[in-house]
RNA sequence: GCCUUCUUAGCUCAGUUGGUUAGAGCAGUAGACUGUUAAUCUAUUGGUCCUAGGUUCGAGUCCUAGAGAAGGCGCCA
């Protein structure tokens, strides 16, 4: 009979008594006299194989040199497990050590580790349960992303990755240089020396070029890496994140805030339909945890059905205005309890702020628009009242601020004024002015934060447990 | 960057008002066990108490400085 490796999550769909071959890594080990098992995973999901050992069979210093974290190949029979947590089980006919692990060495013990020991052992954390979990459904939402845009026929474009404009204001570069940094006297860097005659960064933002797609192509949208240099300390920060974004010609404000929704609705389904086992595992996990908390610290629904909630209701819409009014007259305002007072028309809202009005006043996700025109960028568009511009915040639960976008300011004078506003340079950024000058419509499009998407869907607390290799200020490991 | 808290065995943590030889569970090691489920049972190895100073007869415990981490805040996605 022919054997064929088989992947843990398709065995389901074997025959019993089949003849498989399993690879993968084993998690723990129970030995006795007689009869062994051993739980093997080989990632395709959350659930384990259970393999049996006769040990009649198998030559004892050989099953000695399996440990928790060694690699198998093992051939065997599929039957029906006798034990009470798995249908199935492999009962084994052949074992093939791929690679030991000294159990002394080993960090990943059979347990509960904290998440902050694993950050530690980052590089081999992808084989504990939660984190494979995670990065499973990171690869769904991503899949998801690329079918939904797919789907609507945007074209994904990829913007560059080392730029000159800095003209931005989106945060701290990281400078890129191939100058000998070691062998240079301070403050004697010279720039037309360097391997692009200027100084250049890493990108920040892919918005200003893929509105050049968007103007040609109609809908674009981009995925990759956004670096920022600030040192941000939060468990919402990352120096090295993956940014989502769409840009759309002949949106406004309310086609932008319609697809916003429709993305996060289509990924949060895609994610319930496709990850069912993950997400109940990573459910268990928050309950278990939460137990230790009091009440008010706890989630007041479970992982899937928050996932529920966003898909069933439409989020609510704000203008600043509305959303500053509520603020203003809120218990908290009122009671001084709020460490930022809302009182004057114009004010940033704070995270405090946004919190306030997605968990306690609407208790719903919150799309913000319309925003005083000094706190937002230059590139967003003007209203009439000329207080305001036309953008917009996707506020969730928990996780804050997971999307922040606008229409654009399409009309070159317009634009133009804005810029010698806000000390944006002209010359520096006519590539992009070019696009209103020539053939100019209106258009739009916004930003969404991957690691903050997944955040929400997993319920993970900490940033740095989402991303496979998490950079923050001072870690930049492995 | 700011505020608060924390740092004791490979991991998770106890350690009383400063007092003699710093403990537990898990992991590891040796053994037992006829089907286990983070197996169980017996025995056992393992410590620069984050680092450097200081106070004291005596410091894991108190003080100062530094490093690292966590939570909160700011900047933002």
């Amino acid at each position: 009979m022919k054997k064929e490796r088989i992947k843990i999550i398709s065995i389901g769909n074997i025959k019993e008594e089949s003849q498989i071959q399993v690879m993968g890594w084993v998690r723990t080990i129970r030995k006795s006299k007689n009869v062994s098992f051993i739980s093997l995973n080989d990632g395709s999901t959350i659930n384990s194989l259970q393999i049996v050992l006769d040990m009649k069979v198998f030559d004892e210093k050989i099953i000695d040199k399996i440990n928790t974290g060694s690699s198998l190949s093992v051939n065997g029979k599929l039957v029906n497990s006798t034990g009470k947590n798995q249908k199935y089980e492999l009962q084994a006919e052949s074992i093939e050590l791929l690679g030991e692990s000294d159990p002394e060495l080993y960090p990943i013990q059979p347990k509960k580790h904290t998440f902050e020991f694993l950050r530690e052992v980052a590089h081999l954390r992808p084989r504990t349960n939660t984190f494979s979990c995670i990065f499973r459904i990171r690869h769904a939402c991503i899949f998801a992303i690329h079918k939904f845009f797919n789907e609507k026929g945007f074209i994904n474009i990829h913007t560059p990755i080392i730029t000159s404009s800095d003209a931005e204001g989106a945060g701290e570069m990281f400078r890129v240089t191939s100058l000998d940094l070691d062998n240079i006297k301070k403050n004697k860097l010279d720039y037309t020396q360097d391997f692009f005659s200027k100084p250049v960064n890493l990108t920040v933002s892919g918005q200003l070029n893929a509105e050049l797609g968007a103007l040609a192509l109609s809908e674009v949208y981009t995925f990759g890496p956004t670096f920022r240099a600030e040192n941000s300390n939060t468990s919402k920060h990352l120096a090295e994140f993956w940014m989502i974004e769409p840009e759309m010609a002949f949106y406004d404000i309310d086609d932008n805030m319609d697809l916003a929704e429709e993305m996060l609705k289509y990924i949060i389904s895609y994610i319930l339909k496709n990850c069912s086992s993950d997400l109940s595992f990573l459910e268990n996990l928050e309950l278990n945890d939460e137990k230790q908390l009091p009440q008010v610290k706890r989630n007041e629904f479970p992982l899937i059905q928050r996932l529920e909630k966003i898909i069933d209701n439409d989020f609510i819409r704000v203008k600043y205005d509305e959303a500053f009014q509520i603020l203003r007259n809120s218990k908290p305002n009122k009671k001084g309890k709020f460490n930022f007072k809302v009182d004057e028309w114009g004010i940033d809202f704070q995270s405090e702020h946004e919190r306030y009005l997605v968990e306690k006043h609407f208790k719903n996700p919150v799309i913000v628009s319309d925003y005083p025109k000094q706190i937002k960028a230059f590139y967003m568009r003007s209203n009439r009242d000329n207080k305001t511009v036309a953008a917009m915040d996707v506020l969730f639960p928990s996780v804050g601020e997971i999307i922040g976008g606008s229409q654009r300011e399409e009309r070159l004078m317009m634009l133009e004024k804005r810029m010698e506003e806000m000390n944006v340079s002209k010359s520096e950024l006519s590539w992009y002015l070019d696009t209103r000058r020539f053939g100019t419509v209106k258009h739009s499009g916004f930003g969404l934060g991957l690691e903050r998407l997944i955040q929400f869907v997993t319920g993970m607390k900490n940033i740095r447990d989402v991303i496979p290799f998490p950079r923050t200020p001072g870690n930049c490991s492995y």
